[in-house]
RNA sequence: GCCGGGAUGGCGGAACUGGUAGACGCACAGGACUCAAAAUCCUGCGAUCGCAAGGUCAUGAGAGUUCGAUUCUCUCUCCCGGCACCA
């Protein structure tokens, strides 16, 4: 027997030389092969180092990777670092050491650590995000969202970590507690930067690119989730003049004082959307159908009308609650079990439908943040404003009968839901969220529900009351923090220009944010205007191509400034309907094909367009820009993080770049005057999200990738990671994908998601079933557990321990099952070298069956990411069924070899070879030592991925199984392709069967070939 | 509350499109080797009745479909992950 022992240190260590230095895992960049691109997660290079979970992922992969490459695929199989971030900085602080300085120590130690389990990556393409060199492209990148008018900036009130002295994404907020230190998070007002991900051009796009995903559907949902859209409709509920509400007035006067505030504001508000007034309160929506039962408003503490309509006999209990709301976390305001509260506000509105008057509230169960932050409020078809309603003592007016005969499934899972009540209609007690039959909705009773929100919603477009709409829970993305270790946003605060912009600017209102966010979404829109001699001041008519429009949105105070790109007049409408390109740009979803489609789509009042006729009507191609925001000059990237002394956040919003003033300090690229760096960075998500376009290209100077080397690997064929990253990193990443793509930065060639194949790999718990954390002293250091085992069996095991996308308990127990494997492999294996080379075993190749099933299964196996199930399929076939190899013979205690199968003292060294080339991709370096050992040359990281002979997996005798009414009573060993009448003479003649029949004939006989027989007496 | 995923021996887990439940590994027990131990090798190992042959019960609980259900359908319980007053 071969004396020298399984050493897997001694070993390991030269084949990861080895493969290094012969660049067997460099990506070709133009493969002429079939591409595929293998991408890992990359990982924060933390000062811990490696713990037991990464590499779960990693060996995954890596088995895939080497896999592909075995069977002729160039792969592209990459690994980086994603250094930027808090820790570092957090650390940096604690002990007055650079940043920098600590992340390369990191960085270095994640590396080693990951060499020494002996993935294939390809290291000539690693990549680092806190590289200037790599972090230009994150700015550039910035800059182009900037210019496009994706990112800006705004106060807003965020999640403020008051221990950190930081903003948080929502995203970063755990149940109103900071992810990283567990502080309850406060809001706080602050300037920031967004990213507006919630833009029309994508936002639809992230959501229905889902669908052509090979994602886990789990991931799709919690992104569909995130995004979270919902349809319905807006509707304007006109508010009672204050002075009015007291005596709730007929139509007449109410309409008049309507009259007014048309004229008012129709110079405020563009085209199409005159129906926005400051007087009317938009909701949204998801039932219109109920809208006849809406019996009062509720408007959310913060929203922008509360105070001009409040009542003055209101004003002060209004006052109070709205300071109360405010000074609610978002964890009290959100507590579900809470009771809620509101305060009327002594003003009413309409309601369009039946022009009855309703009580407008306040109340903090409303978000500001969502939809137009008011809602109307329907008690009798809604949980929540049921409970606000019988708390407040407000009507509640049925308008939806439930069906009185239901599917019989629907009426059980009512009665179970303890929501039985409905069924008798008794809606004093309890509320109907289902559809229905209408009542109570004048002309409409009768209709059923689903048919009647169609129908009030064009009732409501037609009439100028609110229109079809659609909302998203989705936000815009927070992109800046206040600190230190991140990529500087490359923008300058130019004072001289902001004024210069000011000073030439026409003021412009608008009280309806979808006006605002059509208008504010892109370059391409157009807005126009009847000109409108009769208002001197605010003849729109002179604004020029050049000239600034300085855009004020009522409802959240915003301001943004616009560029008149192009200005043309149309003397008609008539005239504008020959120009369809521009039609187009002021609505792109709807088809117009007449002039009176014209007239609809845009809603004209008979005055508007009475005057269009008159005066003529006014366009400007507008672009948004953002005044005394200049964007640092493309060729002046990277624009370089300063050394500083100290790191500690300021606390007042300001990062710690603010106090290195020679930084600061810089002149504006525009105009030269005197101007100042924005000093805020960008968060981390920043560098990950489109870290994997750069693996293609990392050396690029000139762009963030050249077009070629991108479409010869885009997209990402596999992804794998934790399912942690659902919504943060994956959403993010497909946004500036996406958005890289409309740029033709990634080429069309390309698509526009990606990555098309995702994996989550499972948590790895600890012995003791919790996760691994530091604070509970569980955690498991992958460096120890190389240097008991080695790489080979930690790789090994850490797919044997069970399915790969579950959680699963680390165990030190299992580990040794493997390495047993390891040892028997390596044993035998040089024990079966030595006999051959002293001819006391012979070498007959071929006659092994068992290793074209393992071919066929392992093949499968790691197709599907079933390796736990690979393995010890190596074992069986290594090891033999009821311990009898059917390729080679056994040792028996004198380590002598004893004949097991019926070939004698033979090895089926064929079958042994290909055995190694399976074993590889789990176990590299053992497969090409042993590889070696047997006299290949070369790599077995690079042969031929084995194929099998169908033929042979399958097997010529069964054990056929056979049952009698339900129970296996014999077995009966018979040839494959046995007849039905053949297997019923034979089973019908065991004695077994025979006793069970007692001379009965069964009632049934069944055969199901290959698989069992089946009786029934 | 809503969405998604689970529940199989002492443990991690197998079981293809319904067809022998518990593969493989761990732990455990007995044996071999050893002065002894470790390592290694062999045997056994769901529960239960039985000396055995064999029987009975078993895949979270209950029902259903089927010759046959861990697998399909319904209801329920519990666990994990996510969202959470989103109108």
């Amino acid at each position: 027997m071969g004396s020298n022992k399984y050493q897997p240190e001694k070993l390991e260590n030269k084949w990861q030389q080895a493969w290094l230095k012969a660049k067997i895992f460099q990506a070709k960049d133009f493969p002429k092969m079939k591409k595929h691109y293998v991408l890992d997660m990359f990982p924060y290079p933390s000062a811990e180092g490696l713990h037991v979970g990464h590499p779960e992922g990693y060996t995954a992969s890596d088995i895939f990777a080497r896999y592909l490459k075995m069977n002729g695929f160039e792969v592209l199989h990459p690994m980086g670092w994603d250094a930027f971030g808090l820790p570092a900085e957090n650390y940096a602080i604690r002990t007055g050491t650079q940043p920098e300085a600590t992340t390369q120590k990191n960085i270095k130690n994640f590396k080693r650590q990951i060499q020494s389990l002996g993935f294939a990556y390809d290291w000539s393409r690693e990549i680092n995000t806190t590289d200037p060199e790599y972090y230009k492209w994150t700015q550039w990148i910035f800059l182009k969202l900037f210019e496009a008018g994706l990112a800006y900036e705004a106060f807003a009130p965020i999640n403020w970590c008051p221990k950190d002295k930081t903003g948080l994404a929502n995203e970063e907020v755990v149940n109103g507690k900071c992810e990283r230190c567990g502080t309850e998070v406060v809001k706080k007002n602050i300037r920031q930067w967004l990213v507006k991900i919630t833009d029309r051009k994508y936002i639809d796009r992230l959501l229905s690119g889902l669908e052509k995903l090979d994602w886990p559907e789990s991931i799709k949902s919690l992104q569909k989730n995130w995004i979270g859209k919902s349809e319905g409709a807006t509707v304007s509920f006109s508010v009672i003049a204050r002075s009015e509400a007291t005596t709730c007035p007929p139509n007449s006067l109410w309409r008049g004082r309507r009259e007014q505030s048309r004229i008012n504001n129709e110079i405020a508000t563009p085209l199409g959307k005159l129906g926005a007034r400051n007087d009317t309160i938009e909701v949204f929506t998801t039932r219109p159908d109920t809208l006849f039962g809406a019996t009062y408003l509720v408007l959310s503490p913060e929203h922008p009308l509360v105070d001009e309509i409040t009542a003055p006999m209101q004003k002060k209990a209004v006052e109070d609650y709205k300071l109360q709301a405010s000074k609610k976390s978002d964890l009290d305001r959100t507590d579900l079990a809470k009771e809620k509260t509101g305060v009327f506000t002594g003003a009413y509105a309409i309601n369009p439908v039946n022009n009855k008057k309703i009580p407008i509230w306040i109340a903090d169960y409303v978000l500001a943040s969502y939809g137009t932050g008011a809602i109307m409020a329907v008690p009798a078809h809604d949980e929540r404003d049921f409970e606000f309603a019988k708390k407040y003592k407000l009507p509640i007016v049925k308008v939806i009968e439930p069906p009185k005969v239901m599917p019989k499934r629907t009426l059980e899972s009512f009665a179970s839901s303890g929501a039985a009540g409905h069924l008798q209609g008794d809606i004093e007690s309890d509320c109907w969220i289902g559809g229905g039959v209408m009542v109570n909705s004048g002309k409409y009773d009768g209709m059923d529900s689903l048919k009647f929100s169609k129908v009030i919603t064009d009732w409501l477009e037609k009439n100028d009351k609110g229109h079809q709409a659609v909302q998203y829970k989705l936000r815009d993305w927070v992109f800046s923090r206040q600190r230190y270790w991140g990529e500087p946003i490359p923008i300058i605060h130019c004072e001289k220009c902001k004024t210069d912009v000011e000073l030439n600017a026409y003021e412009i209102h608008f009280y309806n944010q979808e006006s605002w966010d059509m208008i504010m979404s892109g370059e391409k829109t157009v807005e126009t205007r009847a000109l409108n001699p009769d208002e001197k001041l605010k003849y729109f008519g002179n604004i020029k191509k050049g000239n600034f429009l300085r855009a004020v949105n009522k409802q959240t105070k915003q301001v943004q400034f616009l560029e008149v790109l192009e200005a043309k007049a149309f003397a008609s409408l008539e005239e504008l309907f020959k120009r369809p390109i521009l039609i187009k740009q002021i609505y792109p979803k709807i088809s117009i094909k007449t002039l009176k489609d014209l007239k609809q789509a845009f809603s004209f009042t008979p005055e508007y367009v009475d005057r269009i006729q008159r005066h003529g009507l006014i366009a400007w191609k507008i672009k948004k820009i953002q005044p005394g925001l200049i964007a640092v000059p493309e060729k002046d990237l990277p624009l370089e993080l300063p050394r500083v002394k100290a790191y500690q956040p300021t606390g007042t919003g300001e990062s710690p770049l603010a106090s290195i003033e020679k930084w600061v300090k810089t002149k504006c690229p525009k105009c030269g005057s005197k101007a100042r760096r924005e000093t805020n960075t960008m968060p981390q998500w920043a560098g990950s999200n489109w870290y994997f376009i750069r693996y293609c290209d990392p050396n690029n100077e000139k762009q963030i990738a050249s077009p070629e080397k991108l479409k010869a690997w885009l997209p990402v064929d596999l992804y794998v990671g934790g399912a942690e990253h659902a919504v943060l990193h994956l959403l993010y990443a497909r946004f500036i994908y996406k958005f890289l793509f409309d740029l033709g930065s990634v080429p069309k060639e390309c698509g526009d998601e990606p990555f098309m194949k995702l994996k989550n790999q499972g948590l790895i718990l600890a012995q003791d079933n919790q996760k691994m954390s530091k604070s509970r002293g569980n955690v498991v250091n992958p460096d120890e557990v190389i240097k008991e085992f080695g790489a080979d069996a930690m790789r090994m095991y850490e797919m044997f321990m069970g399915p790969f996308e579950d959680a699963k308990p680390w165990s030190i127990n299992g580990i040794v099952g493997v390495k047993r494997f390891l040892d028997r492999v390596w044993v035998d294996v040089n024990a079966l070298h030595d006999d051959v080379e002293k001819q006391s075993l012979t070498v007959r190749n071929g006659f092994s069956k068992s290793i074209h099933g393992l071919i066929k299964k392992v093949t499968q196996d790691i197709k599907n990411f079933g390796f736990n199930t690979c393995i010890s399929e190596f074992m069986i076939f290594f090891n033999g069924k009821d311990g009898k190899p059917d390729w080679r013979p056994k040792l028996n205690k004198q380590d002598e070899w004893e004949a097991v199968s019926e070939i004698g003292k033979a090895i089926d060294m064929d079958a042994l070879k290909t055995f190694l080339k399976l074993l590889s991709p789990f176990a590299p370096h053992i497969a090409e030592e042993l590889w070696r050992l047997l006299g290949n040359k070369g790599f077995i990281a690079i042969e031929a991925w084995p194929k099998y002979d169908e033929l042979k997996t399958q097997a010529k005798e069964i054990e056929m199984p056979i049952q009698i009414n339900g129970k296996v009573r014999d077995r009966i060993i018979v040839p494959a392709d046995t007849s039905e009448t053949e297997i019923k003479a034979m089973v019908l003649g065991r004695e077994k069967v025979k006793n069970w029949l007692q001379g009965k004939e069964p009632k049934n006989f069944r055969y199901i070939k290959g698989k069992i027989v089946s009786l029934v007496i």
